[in-house]
DNA sequence: TTTCATCTTGCAACAGAGTTGCGAATATAG
DNA sequence: CTATATTCGCAACTCTGTTGCAAGATGAAA
């Protein structure tokens, strides 16, 4: 896996945003850096790396955020933490140190955790 | 609201399924019946109406399903319970009665809870 | 039952997100 | 520096969902 201009650039924005970004996002802040495909690319490549995490917000947009907190950096490494998606202002924060407590039917063989709250963020409430 | 043909037809195979359905799979199961956007619009309508809840998969599909436990039915409440998505058969399923338990930094405001579960179901494992 | 305003439908066209193929450009190991 | 596998840009395409509008259906009231 190469290093090029696109993919340090992206990672860099990525890394120092505290919030979640949409490739939309990402394209507007990197303005003719590169390709529109070559973001998407891009970003798979630093999810299949580990570096970087995708979630779906529960309006169905597509963010990327670091894995600040996460040691292991294979492609397949859970996310055990919340979410917080804000209504009012749409930003996606990865909430760390906070892991549900939950019982569930045995017969679920359960290997990946998707929590998502949504409401006002601190900045919006 | 009127009710119509396409209207009932689509509640009746949401109400049965015990999984939740998409827009690709109520389609498919009512072929002919009416046309791609009336199932869209439909759907809205049952949303609308709070018969049905629209959930974002982990993979961003959306998929409807019945408020079988819901005794609130206006069209903004709640769904406090999980979901469970299998990785194998894709099949969304609304584990009723597994509330979670969380505690968050107090500055953000909650207003909806989204927690999906991904592994296997029980017919897969 | 007939009327009529209003809601619903079908069609076509559009919009946005993401993917694919391919030839050209380029990073990096040797 | 060279060779080669990776990455890039472009164009075209797919998939999901939306919108405008004319035609059709619903159901409440006369």
């Amino acid at each position: 896996m190469r290093n090029t201009n696109a993919k340090s650039e992206i990672q860099n924005l990525i890394a120092e945003s505290t919030v979640a970004l949409s490739h939309t996002e990402i394209q507007a802040a990197t303005k003719g850096l590169c390709d529109r495909v070559t973001i998407y690319r891009v970003l798979d490549r630093l999810v299949d790396e580990g570096q970087v995490h995708k979630i779906i917000n529960v309006d169905g947009v597509v963010k990327y955020a670091n894995c600040h907190s996460c040691t292991d950096h294979t492609h397949t490494h859970a996310h055990a933490h919340i979410h917080f998606s804000c209504q009012k202002c749409k930003s996606v924060t990865c909430l760390t140190d906070v892991e549900p407590i939950f019982k569930l039917p045995k017969k679920y063989k359960v290997s990946e955790m998707n929590f998502t709250l949504s409401g006002l963020c601190p900045q919006c409430s």
